[in-house]
DNA sequence: CGGTTATATTCCTGTCAAGGAATGCAATGC
DNA sequence: GCATTGCATTCCTTGACAGGAATATAACCG
């Protein structure tokens, strides 16, 4: 049994919680980026931004590797399994109730959007 | 223009960062349920299930019904396509991160591997 | 009407997370 | 070595809930 990701999900749905850290994530979906420019680009100090990126870390959804003195952050999505998992019952539901809604919410370009901001 | 299940995502996400709210709907998704029936299956007292309930609908996740003196709540899963569509985006890269992850587990066999965090 | 059931609300208190400022620390370059 | 860059951590303050107890409200029943 591997539990490598396998953060509780209290973790997950706590980092998720908050508006500034799914920006870092919706960021770092383009790329691996730097503490300073995650700070500048989701417009946080850099202590915050360090924060943030610390119950990122702890709910498994970022990586990190060490390059000269620079910190480099990568996304994790393996984690996000979980969230499709807690969804997955649902899913039926709504298709059953809100048909057209869904359909119109299911429409996922391929590239990414410029900052969905939420 | 009816803005019915159009909660901000904020209210979403933050209605579901609490477990015993998440428990609530996990709950009502067997079924409607009065708030007595919540509070006693998901063991919280009745002011608190009043409070996490009133916190799901304004979330949007809950309607209530009257009936006689006793207020049956319904699950709403409408707005959790929501939160469906925030992870669209993610859901293609896990698949890669998944593969990738068993890769290099599936190449480190049984040599005492040092837990790379936890 | 008075009592009872079912739920909502208020008040209070403790806890915890977020943000800012300042500082610590590590790696780098000269 | 020393200054600098890039980031982490601490300290502190503030605000946002969460839980419990008590109370208010509402619908029902006799």
């Amino acid at each position: 049994m591997r539990h490598i990701g396998a953060m509780s999900d209290a973790a997950l749905w706590a980092a998720l919680a908050d508006p500034h850290r799914r920006a870092v994530v919706a960021l770092l979906r383009t790329g691996p980026r730097t503490v300073g420019e995650i700070a500048r680009a989701c417009e946080l100090s850099q202590p915050s931004a360090s924060k943030h990126l610390k119950v990122l870390r702890e709910a498994g959804l970022v990586r990190v590797r060490q390059e000269a003195q620079r910190r480099v952050h990568t996304l994790d999505p393996a984690p996000l399994a979980a969230l499709d998992a807690w969804l997955a019952p649902y899913r039926k539901l709504w298709g059953e109730s809100l048909d057209a809604l869904g359909r119109r919410l299911d429409a996922a370009p391929d590239t990414a959007e410029p900052t969905p901001k939420d």
